[in-house]
RNA sequence: UCAGAGGGUCGGGCGACCGCCUACUUUUGUUAAUGCUAAAGCGGGCUUGCCGCGCCGAAGCUUUAGCGAAGGCGGGAGGAAAGUCCGGGCUCCAUUGAAGCAGGAUGCCGGAUAACGUCCGGCGGGUGUGUUGGCAACAACACAUUUAGGGAAAGUGCAACAGAAAGCAAACCGCCUCAUCAGUAUUCAUAUUGGUGAGGUAAGGGUGAAAGGGUGUGGUAAGAGCGCACCGUACGUUUUGGCAACAAGACGGGCAUGGUAAACCCCAUCCGGAGCAAGACCAAAUAGGGGCGGCAUUAUGGUGUGCUUUGGCACCGCUGCCCGGGUUGGUUGCUUGAGGCGCUGAGCAAUCAGCGUCCCAGAUGAAUGGUCGCCGCGUGAGAACGUACAGAACCCGGCUUAUAGACCCUCUGAUAUA
């Protein structure tokens, strides 16, 4: 099942995230997980995160998506379906989970939606 | 040792595994350019200077630059990075000229500074405590604390409740005089008590944040700056000291127009606007924009970053050619700076000068970390729990606000020891 060969792009444009918006999502305590398929290009998986106000100020956010940073690194190359976009957006629990929880609901998440 | 106040410094550490951004450097891949290996003639014809064939850039290497990969060696959030409240640098707005209006800010004096509404020093005012002098009013001194501190005799406004009365003062109680009525006493005309009326009175009571100088004394029917002495004093004149704010003293004036300007306002001084999403370049796709040339037209008009007037400047229509706005795509601006640290000197200080030394984040859906373990610190008997506020976004100087805890210095008080 591993694919070190398989490369993590990223989202950066506000178009992009808009798109996966309107894809299949699916929702776990700590963590919300969005995915569409893109067709410009066939493989690859491409990744984007997303933290809101709602869930604290600016070091909160910045550790969210630290940490949802390292789960789409470990995680995405075993469970991510190639040639889709993600978008992982934080909860307010993400900041101060624990790691295990963490990474069991990325993973539930993921195998739903592959 | 403990507690409090003020000022300053710091604001977790170590290890393991796995990552991110970036300066320099080594190796390597690729693209482009550059140079080197790099050289040459032969045959035919013959009116000799004509014709034919052949030869170099394949490949490799060198150097440079861009992009990518791997390795090495460095660097990688804050004291507030925050709020965006002031002051600058930098960039653009054609020029930021003059006057006025509007708007905003500031407001004792001197200094520091690039500048400031900041900082330092001083002056004045308020409050509290103590000491000394004085019969007292009060004054002087010391310490602590506080202060947005131009103008209240230019105008407007505001002040609850209480109180008789609160703004060119006012008579509720009280005090005093006179008139009158009633009572009492007797020396028969006075004294005295009470009521009513007319006046005088700001000494006393009461209300209030505030009642129009204070103490003493004379004076008076009772009182009153009504007179006097002293104290205070807004104000005027003046002398001395001080760069100045101001201070100390002398004389005059009998004491009046109370407070509030972080209420409107008045006075003085200062201020052009927008901001790195500024601005510049590149690529892509389209004009309503711009440039140059030609023709026409010359201003009486219109347009140009708060508004009005004015000076000056630029532009306006048609046509040909060229470039191509806006656009969060990329590159740049982008980090060496009123810079940090150390020493010496000047100054009460803020700060400045000299010398030496160092290079210390430059990301852009935004790096500076994630996980685990151990330790430190605090609370607690222990288990355990807590370990703050908070994330650079062009850069500096401040202010304000948030902040667990630790350390240092000074002062004050308590306790213990000597």
């Amino acid at each position: 099942m591993t694919r070190p060969d398989c490369k993590l792009g990223r989202l950066k444009k506000r178009s992009e995230f808009l798109y996966v918006r309107n894809g299949r999502y699916q929702a776990r305590p700590t963590i919300v997980i969005q995915m569409r398929g893109h067709s410009a290009r066939k493989d690859g998986i491409n990744v984007g995160f997303t933290a809101t106000k709602k869930i604290g100020n600016a070091v909160v956010r910045n550790r969210c998506k630290r940490r949802l940073r390292e789960l789409a690194r470990a995680l995405l190359p075993l469970h991510g379906k190639s040639g889709f976009d993600y978008v992982f957006i934080a909860r307010a629990k993400t900041a101060h989970a624990h790691w295990p929880d963490l990474q069991k609901d990325v993973e539930k998440a993921l195998l739903r939606l592959a």
